[in-house]
DNA sequence: GCTTTATAGTTGGTAGTAACAACTAAGGAC
DNA sequence: GTCCTTAGTTGTTACTACCAACTATAAAGC
């Protein structure tokens, strides 16, 4: 953390940020692409698959919270959560401590179905890193660990208003 | 490239692969929800903004050739490029050979606001891999770049129908 | 050259995503 | 107990995304 993170006065890191972006849009589009069609044939959208995620992985939780994981608004995480839970891969329940709140949970449909497509596409990782050498596949989930954290830290402060900039 | 590419039995790649699923999809829900907040504030969408890159990056493309480029159905890329278009952003252009098929090209009112988009996320860029030392951005560049092309060609050749899995 | 057949793009239809704003109901402060 | 805040839902609007059906042009077959 230097003096100078407004703005670098480095080229190298001038060019490298210029590399990450095409490389990692790049990465993102193929991986929404996929996502989405891997996920669908399954009869749920990519977003409702990421919410399922959510519950299983944190447990129960409000429909707040569940908005506050997936950086969405909660009237969008309540429709979402009507479409999954008309299919019965997860439940509302009344809160215990506050009866405004709800708690969200996976049903045992919803998360042998999460299973199955997590099952799914980590075959697929599995298969692109299985060229790598293991010290590459090391320093790569290291690095993208680090960059997602990093990214969500500045998420999480430069948050609320779109365009506050820092 | 070895004989085991339909299941790994290496246990060290097993849990790489769900050490890189779980880095990936929290990396590409944070980018996409910064994405979201960083172009919005343009009145242009991600999407939008993709086909932006696109045809920024590669020149006059054809509505097919972009839909290809952007993993989306034609139908869905005619009815964005009719958005974009509306804000003068790009052109359709009668094609030279093909009376059938247009050619779609960014304005330079289009390239302009691609421009700040781009130099805006790259700027965030910069400021998250300011703290990784050169040789890590180097890796983390190339690794994301090796990712998105083995993705890429997956999807290439495994496309057409959903679930067809190899 | 004229009839298939294929391709480029548009439009219709449907479902879901996503935001903001306005609202209801419940909790907390005083 | 009124006032303010918070949790969630619903109204509204616009866009994303698919498949299927369509129009117009191009290319192949004969």
């Amino acid at each position: 953390m230097s003096q100078a993170t407004s703005t670098t006065t480095d080229p190298a890191v001038d060019r490298d940020a210029a590399a990450l972006y095409e490389a990692l849009s790049d990465l993102i589009r193929v991986y929404q692409f996929r996502d989405r069609d891997r996920i669908c044939c399954h009869d749920i959208s990519v977003t409702q698959c990421y919410a399922l995620e959510s519950l299983a992985r944190r447990g129960p939780l409000t429909l707040n919270e569940l908005a506050a994981e997936l950086y969405l608004d909660k009237s969008t995480v309540s429709r979402v959560v009507n479409t999954i839970e008309r299919k019965k891969l997860l439940r509302r329940r009344p809160h215990k401590q506050d009866r405004r709140a709800v708690q969200l949970e996976i049903t045992s449909a919803g998360r042998r179905l999460q299973e199955v497509i997590r099952a799914d596409i980590e075959e697929r990782e599995r298969r692109l890193i299985a060229d790598f050498d293991p010290a590459a596949r090391k320093a790569l989930i290291d690095l993208v660990g680090r960059l997602a954290q990093a990214a969500k830290e500045r998420v999480s402060t430069a948050s609320g208003t779109c365009c506050s900039l820092d």
